[in-house]
DNA sequence: CCATAAAATTGACCAAAATCAATACTTTTT
DNA sequence: AAAAAGTATTGATTTTGGTCAATTTTATGG
């Protein structure tokens, strides 16, 4: 149990095995269906969840009621609206999950204490936290300056993964174009 | 000396004088005047910048020369190519003071022995990489999914500071859209 | 295995933003 | 104070992506 977020967790930073059975009393385990949501809009987000089984999308929902896809979880990835964790203010953000996965839960207390009680904690989120904000980094820079079929040849270059498993219009919304336009994308570049 | 530095590092874990003057052994001031470059792309980031004086901007350019505004740093803020500076590979960014500038630098190896010697700036320093992550994030939500009326009232809100003391069109650099095309954004919004 | 739903493609048309070019306005430098 | 450099606005035109609608393709649950 936990596999995955230990691995992870030990390439970052390596723990001994009080450690490992110390953090272990922290975490819950949960299964959700395919289309289940982790977290829906205006609720507080209670937890930061790990993914060891499956895909999750967290996106928002505008006026007229399309999603915007903010960011996908995989295995391996964590997935949490972050400003509502913290905050305690509603979250603006819907997690869902895409395929039936298995997250391991960090609820909030847990991660407080884990804080304060476990050092390397605090390294192994501090570790994660450095990783989402590059890839935000490297997102915005190529939105703001790379043409669009150069960002999608280098999402699926960085994302095969993704591409296999979750539908086209979603990828299309995460990079925040319409299903029409991205199919027409994936056009261009085939037939060169 | 260092007084912004200081007080912002207070407001995120509080310090005692021991641990204040430990620091400061770490710092490094520099200034810059205006135009002058704190990183060029291609060189190694050899340094995180805490901005106490000034407004610096970190910009990748495209093949045609174009320069793309990824981050403004202001008074209070972090500026750095952080994957650079992690990994040592070449900067893809460069950083440029828009006005004179006063900054206090941390080097690589002062950074690192900070996160082994003092507790509390591994804390800083997740802190910090939190809150630019969630900037980042309110960033990619509003380019993906509000309407450009919107993302740029929603700029001024939050960030009056850098409409005032900012060319514009290093704002539409920013947000990704041509000077022309922010100048008539801005039209639409004051004819109403 | 079929029926239905979901997803992807394609075309026609429209809207938004980029580009190009000219001009006005402001700031800085000398 | 004049010249130069930098900045912002405006108009005309082109390009790009969005929208709407129809059709094909693929996936899924009974």
């Amino acid at each position: 149990m936990y596999e995955l977020f230990f691995r992870n967790f030990n390439n970052k930073v390596k723990l001994s095995a009080e450690e490992e059975s110390q953090i272990k009393n922290y975490l819950t385990p949960k299964k959700l269906r395919k289309k289940q949501y982790l977290l829906q809009e205006g609720d507080i987000c209670k937890t930061i969840a790990f993914v060891e089984k499956g895909i999750l999308k967290a996106y928002s929902t505008d006026e007229q009621g399309n999603e915007h896809i903010i960011q996908f979880g995989l295995e391996g990835w964590i997935i949490s609206d972050l400003y509502s964790f913290l905050t305690n203010e509603p979250a603006v953000y819907n997690i869902e999950a895409i395929e039936d996965s298995e997250l391991v839960l960090i609820s909030k207390s847990a991660h407080e204490e884990l804080l304060l009680k476990v050092p390397k904690y605090e390294t192994f989120t501090r570790l994660n936290i450095t990783n989402a904000y590059l890839t935000m980094q490297k997102r915005i820079t190529s939105i703001i300056s790379s043409p669009l079929e150069e960002r999608y040849a280098k999402f699926i270059e960085i994302y095969p993964d993704i591409v296999q498993r979750v539908p086209q219009h979603m990828i299309a919304s995460y990079m925040g174009l319409s299903p029409e336009t991205l199919s027409r994308v994936r056009r261009r570049i085939s037939t060169k």
